[in-house]
DNA sequence: CAGTGAGCGAGCTTCCGCTTGACTT
């Protein structure tokens, strides 16, 4: 019946389109790949010139059954996938899958999502570029290749169910890298000399800052004593006109560094934000690493900006990707009607929303001028000067609109502000100078989104892939998001007011941090192993390497299997010998010295569980039963294999303890999967984070235990006679129903959950019953394939 | 979100890129 058949890759997309093209044509979307290797099996013929085996997914095997019928009945396909590696590969898995014939099958493409673009690509058909097909094989046996041989290696020499790949593993290194460089950083004192002067008036105000800095507190002392008598006199007045340019639009990699600043979305939230923006049609696609805006958005925006700010706001400006290895399938993110300045939805997603228009209407302005002046002040006697510099916004062009925000809010107290007007020669009074010591910054540990900028520079990782990595290495616990405390330090304040000079110490917190990526033991571990053993995957350039070779087959120039064979040949071998390497003792095992008990040695490494300490070796591993059992003794949070002591170690297998007696039953503390606690009498009590289970008293124990029963006493809010399993109990977060094991919320609209009669609960447990049991099922399931 | 509280020798784990849903513990 159907015409024309037209396939995109997302049903958001085609819906769209199908606007555009009118009844003849019938849009369908195939959700991304259709087809792909097997996900269980390795699926790469080595012997038969590495022959890739593909299937169907299962969850994909209705919708490829759908497009096969409508397949039947249309007199030509269009395969409208997009115009990159993955978009052709998944044209030509189209093409093989569905089994269509070449006579009535048309490939086209097309950068943006117009009326215009759609009926222009329809009119010039290609087939399917195979050499671009197979640059995508290239890359897809790759990462099978690297990711299935290395991380059986990791299972057997670290941990089960650990993970390595091209794009994981370096993301790792990144942040165990940066961790290594922020404990060996030192940092250095200097003193930052800042001045008040008073105008010839007598009661204006300049404020400058010395142009260096003093490393030793002697020669503060030495410069403020030189200032005590000393006069100084305006030299120098220089104002020169500074420009600034808007920031191209967004990418899917600068919107999730700006949503992090700006609205503090993680990178996950931005992501789905946006995906609904776009389902909805306010937005173009979200996933690109293009800063191109069609031809109908650059003279939208410019309608707006004329509308709203004025003709000489408007810049018509054509941006160019420079990021390495960009595919350039999709605009820009964009509003998909710029014109529209408000949209109907969340507050999420009208602050997203607002933010992507605010970055598009911005970077089609005029630049912003400003004038810097600088005032350079001499001392007499002496060479050094102080310096005052002030910025005046003459024409605020985007600035209107939009500020980008930057990583480092380091000190940027001085510098900004309107200085007051003054003549050269001017004699100024000096009120007082102040010599603060500063210290060096150590490097800034990563951010889910500062990590996703350092991996589009160094090209591993798509704009849909991104947020996936960064929860991948978290899933494993290679990295954890989370803060750390600063310390306290102190420094020092000289001044000189009055011709005296005082010298004060006060105090400071550095080097805390929140919700940045840090390196677990078992990050730096698997990271350390990987570096020694193959570094070529480890290289940071790696990628960037095999996409030359990518770029060379899709130009025709280079056999891809060839290119695959190359690799192998050399990595093969390599992992073939790691594994064969007998080691005597865990990759990353650390030997601490001897229990002075026993006299057997200390070990600290990655157990089956994590982080563990052991005293002693298994013994006759052949024979189980004369076996030795080693004692283990699972570390601490916020240990690290790398640097516990054999003390802190020792320490560890005090536990369990026992504390004491009370009520004729043993109390004991110790540490669980959730934390320390302590036991009594079958009950388990958590112990809050101000006490500790190495010296917790009888007395505290026996307080929380008293809290414990006292709690627990008031847990219960209702019993049912005829239902001895059903109870209502108050919860941490409100009362909850429970019944054999499981837990019920009580609805919203219930006021007073002691009312609920039985009949009322049970009604209660069976609507919650009605449609889980089904969705626990295949929860389970779908958490399996991840 | 609710309560949970071990152990380090037998099952299976894993990659990167395209896409959405249908999951709520």
């Amino acid at each position: 019946m159907q015409k024309n058949l037209v396939i995109v890759e997302s049903p958001a997309k085609a819906k769209t389109i199908e606007k555009f093209l009118g009844k003849d044509y019938k849009v369908m979307s195939s959700y991304g790949h259709i087809r792909d290797l097997k996900a269980k099996e390795f699926s790469i013929d080595i012997e038969h010139n590495y022959a890739p085996e593909y299937a169907v997914p299962t969850d994909k095997r209705k919708l490829v059954s759908e497009l096969k019928n409508e397949v039947q009945t249309a007199e030509t396909v269009w395969l409208a996938s997009d115009e990159d590696r993955e978009g052709e590969a998944i044209s030509w898995h189209l093409y093989e899958t569905l089994g269509l014939k070449p006579e009535n099958t048309r490939r086209i493409v097309f950068h943006e999502i117009t009326k215009n673009a759609i009926l222009h690509a329809i009119e010039t058909p290609r087939n399917i570029n195979i050499d671009i097909v197979n640059a995508q094989q290239a890359r897809r046996v790759l990462d099978r290749i690297v990711g299935f041989e290395l991380s059986p290696v990791l299972w057997k020499k670290v941990k089960p169910a650990l993970s390595a790949g091209r794009v994981q593993s370096v993301s790792v290194r990144l942040i165990v890298e940066r961790e290594r460089e922020i404990n060996e950083f030192t940092s250095e004192a200097a003193f930052r000399v800042t001045a008040n002067f008073l105008l010839p008036d007598g009661t204006t105000l300049l404020k400058a800052e010395l142009n260096k800095r003093i490393k030793e507190k002697a020669a503060v002392i030495a410069f403020l004593e030189s200032c005590k008598e000393a006069a100084f006199s305006i030299e120098d007045i220089t104002t020169k006109p500074v420009r600034k340019s808007p920031a191209p639009p967004f990418t899917t990699s600068t919107l999730q560094q700006e949503a992090a600043r700006k609205l503090g979305f993680s990178v996950a939230q931005t992501m789905s934000v946006a995906q609904r923006l776009y389902e909805a049609g306010f937005i173009t696609y979200m996933r690109t690493d293009s800063v191109n805006l069609s031809e109908s958005a650059l003279e939208a925006a410019g309608e707006a900006i004329v509308k709203e700010y004025g003709a000489k706001y408007h810049k018509l400006r054509r941006y160019h990707t420079k990021s390495k290895g960009a595919q350039e399938a999709h605009e820009a993110i964009r509003p998909a009607y710029l014109e529209q300045a408000e949209i109907s939805g969340t507050a999420q997603e009208k602050r997203l929303y607002d933010l992507i228009r605010k970055r598009t209407i911005a970077g089609q302005m005029a630049d912003a001028e400003l004038e810097r002046t600088t005032i350079s002040i001499a001392i007499s006697g002496n060479t050094e000067k102080f310096m005052a510099t002030g910025e005046v916004i003459v024409f605020d062009g985007f600035l209107q609109v939009y500020h980008e925000s930057s990583d480092d809010e380091s000190e940027k107290e001085q510098g900004n502000g309107i200085l007051p007007a003054v003549n050269l020669h001017d004699i100024l009074h000096m009120q007082q100078i102040e010599a603060v010591e500063r210290f060096t910054q150590r490097p800034p540990r990563y951010t889910e989104a500062s990590l996703v900028r350092r991996m589009e520079e160094l090209g591993i990782g798509r704009p849909s892939t991104y947020a996936p990595t960064i929860q991948t290495i978290q899933h494993r616990e290679y990295v954890v998001k989370s803060d750390k405390e600063g310390v306290k330090r102190s420094y020092c304040i000289i001044t000189l007011s009055e011709k005296v000079i005082k010298e004060r110490k006060e105090e400071e917190v550095t080097g805390a941090d929140r919700n940045k990526l840090i390196p677990t033991d078992v990050g730096t571990v698997v990271n350390n192993f990987l570096m020694g053993n193959f570094p070529a995957v480890m290289d940071y350039n790696f990628t960037a390497g095999i996409e030359k070779e990518f770029d060379a087959i899709a130009e025709g120039e280079l056999i891809w299997t060839e290119a695959i064979d190359k690799f192998y040949k050399v990595f093969h071998p390599i992992v073939d010998s790691v594994n064969a390497l007998r080691t005597e003792h865990k990759v990353g095992e650390r030997e601490l010295g001897t229990d002075p008990k026993s006299g057997k040695p200390v070990f600290v490494k990655i157990g089956r569980f994590g982080p563990v300490a052991q005293i002693g070796l298994a013994t006759n591993p052949d024979d189980k039963k004369a076996a030795e059992k080693p004692q283990f003794a699972s570390l601490m949070k916020g240990q690290s294999i790398e640097t516990i002591t054999l003390a802190e170690a020792l320490k560890l297998f005090d536990l369990p303890r026992t504390v004491g007696e009370y009520g004729g039953e043993t109390v004991t503390a110790a540490i669980g999967r959730f934390g320390p606690f302590i036991r009594h009498n079958g009950k388990f009590v958590s112990i809050p984070k101000h006490l500790n289970p190495h010296t917790i008293t009888l007395e505290e124990s026996v307080a929380l235990i008293e809290d414990k029963i006292k709690a627990d006493g008031e847990r219960l809010i209702k019993k049912f006679e005829e239902e001895p399993e059903l109870e209502i109990l108050k919860g941490r977060y409100g009362p909850y129903i429970a019944f054999q094991k499981k837990n019920y919320k009580i609805p919203k609209a219930v006021a007073e959950p002691s009312a609920l009669t039985l009949e009322e609960v049970r009604q209660i447990i069976a609507d919650a019953d009605k449609e889980p049991a089904k969705k626990t099922v295949r929860k389970t399931a779908a958490r399996k394939t991840k």
